[in-house]
Parts: structure tokens; C-alpha cells; sequence
DNA sequence: TTACTGATTGTTGAG
DNA sequence: CTCAACAATCAGTAA
């Protein structure tokens, strides 16, 4: 169809047509992965303040159900080498499903999203002190002093059965 | 050798 | 409310 038309800026067509500060034009490189471009620091202390610990975004429903589209797929079509191969695949068949079944994948995205919440409150918590000090030596009485960490949340997935009486599936987008 | 590219949609974070 | 960038993937290409 049309690649391109949204490829990753626009992502909402609503509310206003008039919505596309960036249409097409493959969007000049979307920013990702900054070049550790580290020259004339000498040392490397100081700025270049990179995450100790990014939480990066949880995957959304779309992106779990392609971690295991992607496997069947691939599975399927071996020889396919081309990640946009899935990706188009996986948009096509991800909008085939229907409400019901992309519940599970929304479920698992929101406990993602869950955590995530976790880890940014951490990730807040150190960065907290971005005031303005740069000098990690200056850390000791809000940070914990303690030196190791990571421990929690190691609970297996427990399925619980929640809701589950309709058996019917709908196609009921809207 | 290292980093980016494509292609999908959804979500999150900041303005 | 709106915009912009990023999340995974993986082989190929560029510098």
C-alpha cells in the first residue's frame, strides 16, 4: 500500500487532518541509537550521562504479538530474511485479530507497562539528583549505599483466570 | 568494526 | 491535547 504515508511520526490520523508535521520523506533517520561520539572528553566522566539502567518502553500488544508472529513466520518462511517482510505480515494479521484476541497481548502489555512504571520510579529516583551534579561522587545520601541491587520481582506468571466467559468472539472493533 | 536501515503499530513522555 | 521518538528484529550496507 502506501509506505511511508505514517511511517513512524504520525501515528494518529484523527482528530485533525491537518496532522503531519513530517509526512513522508522516511522521516530523516529517527533518531536511534546516538553516536557515542566521545572525542574530546578525555575522560569519561562528566557529562555523557548515559542510563545506568534505561527502562526501555514496554512493548506494546502490537510487539508481543509479533515476538511470537515473528517466530511463526519466520518458521513458516526461513528463507524470508527481511524484518519487513514480518513487520508487514504482522500489521496485516495484528488488524485481523479481533478484540478478544489481542486481549491477552494487551493484558501482557499492561503488565509490561507495569513494570516499567516499576523501573522508572527507580530510574526517577537516581536521576533525581539531575539537578545538576554531575559528579557521581557526590551520591551517598539519597541513593542507597549499598551497592547491590536487583532482587525483586522474580514471580513466575501466575495465570490468573479472571474473566473468561464469553466464548463468542465478535469481530466488535467498534 | 560499529551503527544505522527498513517496516509494522502501540505506547510512553514531554510540550 | 499534540507531537515526536522509540520499542524488537536481523540481515545488509556504509563509513
Amino acid at each position: 500500500m502506501k509506505p511511508g504515508s505514517r511511517s513512524k511520526g504520525v501515528t494518529r490520523k484523527e482528530t485533525k487532518e491537518a496532522l503531519k508535521p513530517v509526512d513522508d520523506k522516511k522521516l530523516g533517520k529517527r533518531k536511534v541509537a546516538p553516536p557515542k561520539a566521545d572525542k574530546t572528553k578525555a575522560k569519561k566522566e562528566k557529562k555523557a550521562k548515559k542510563d545506568p539502567n534505561k527502562p526501555k518502553r514496554p512493548p506494546s500488544a502490537f510487539f508481543v504479538f509479533l515476538e511470537e508472529f515473528r517466530k511463526t513466520f519466520k518458521k513458516e518462511n526461513p528463507n524470508v530474511k527481511a524484518v519487513s517482510a514480518v513487520g508487514k505480515a504482522g500489521g496485516e494479521k495484528w488488524k485481523s485479530l479481533s478484540a478478544a484476541e489481542k486481549a491477552p497481548y494487551e493484558a501482557k502489555a499492561a503488565k509490561r507497562k507495569t513494570e516499567y512504571e516499576k523501573l522508572m520510579n527507580a530510574y526517577n529516583k537516581k536521576q533525581e539528583s539531575s539537578a545538576d551534579e554531575g559528579d557521581e561522587a557526590s551520591e551517598k545520601s539519597t541513593s542507597e549505599v549499598h551497592d547491590d541491587e536487583e532482587e525483586s520481582v522474580q514471580e513466575a506468571d501466575e495465570e490468573d483466570d479472571e474473566d473468561e466467559d464469553d466464548d463468542d468472539d465478535d469481530d466488535d472493533d467498534e
